[in-house]
DNA sequence: TCTCTGCTTGACGTTGACGTAAGCGTAAGG
DNA sequence: CCTTACGCTTACGTCAACGTCAAGCAGAGA
């Protein structure tokens, strides 16, 4: 079963280490909807959970829209018919290939990166600093 | 030897699939420097070289400056001292690690979507849509 | 009671990364 | 010679994702 905690918008905000207008911006952009005691948010689980999958979306580069997307689908695609459920996986899919496009990226830029340090590291080490193999790196 | 062929603006916006006002603009921020005749700029095969590292870097979500921090360090690191070039290989192991912190989450994100798609087929393929196990996914 | 702390709702400001439109130059083809 | 294609600069516009006030309510403690 879920854990049936409460939090503060304080506490999420030091938790994720954000800040709260962020918070009430996600939303107004229908993010998340947290409960109200009175006019106070009272955040339950589910939006932590919310919150978690938001702040990464965001660091793997999806716009809020996208994650809206994405949070909608987990929402409601189980109570559409077939049709809806199929649009549902076929969404998914778009952002599984994005995200495997994205991730060769990183990893080409990380071989580049790896490149240039030892790169530097060599140079360092034998006191000379070759211009030509570093600008190698850069032109390939 | 680099290959020393020239481009237009027009031949690297189809290339790449940008605008010459995207190019324009990287220009004016400092990331390229064609060459002119005339007016007309010229694009060198660094300049080539160059912009697929911008937009390499845009994709795994760096911002302009950050790209052209990398760019410059490639380009000016070799004739500072060792202590410039210490400072080039710092920048270079921050964006590294930001860049593995980066995949993790975009594996962890795979595993997500490969997971609800599975449940998709699952549940279409016994005509039985769980929204109990759908919810999952978004709650873990 | 006063004040402090935390939370609220507007609403305007900001930054990055371009888009878009105006107005002009130039070279080639019909 | 006129249009079409491509290129240029200048400059205001736009959109996302918040930041930053301003002004106010609610409860807890001195």
């Amino acid at each position: 079963m879920t854990i049936n905690r409460t939090y503060t918008i304080r506490q999420l905000t030091k938790e994720f280490d954000v800040t709260a207008r962020t918070l009430r911006f996600y939303e107004d952009e229908g993010l998340i909807a947290p409960e109200r005691r009175g006019q106070t948010r009272i955040y339950a689980s589910r939006d932590r959970a919310r919150i978690i999958l938001i702040l990464r979306g965001r660091r793997v580069g999806f716009s809020l829209s996208e994650i809206r997307e994405i949070l909608d689908l987990y929402d409601t695609h189980h109570d559409g018919g077939v049709t809806q459920t199929l649009h549902a996986r076929k969404k998914f899919e778009e952002q599984l290939h994005k995200l495997e496009r994205q991730k060769i990226d990183i990893e080409d830029s990380l071989v580049e990166l790896k490149r240039a340090i030892t790169l530097i590291d060599d140079a360092v080490a034998k006191g000379v600093l070759s211009a030509n193999a570093l600008h190698q790196v850069a032109a390939e």
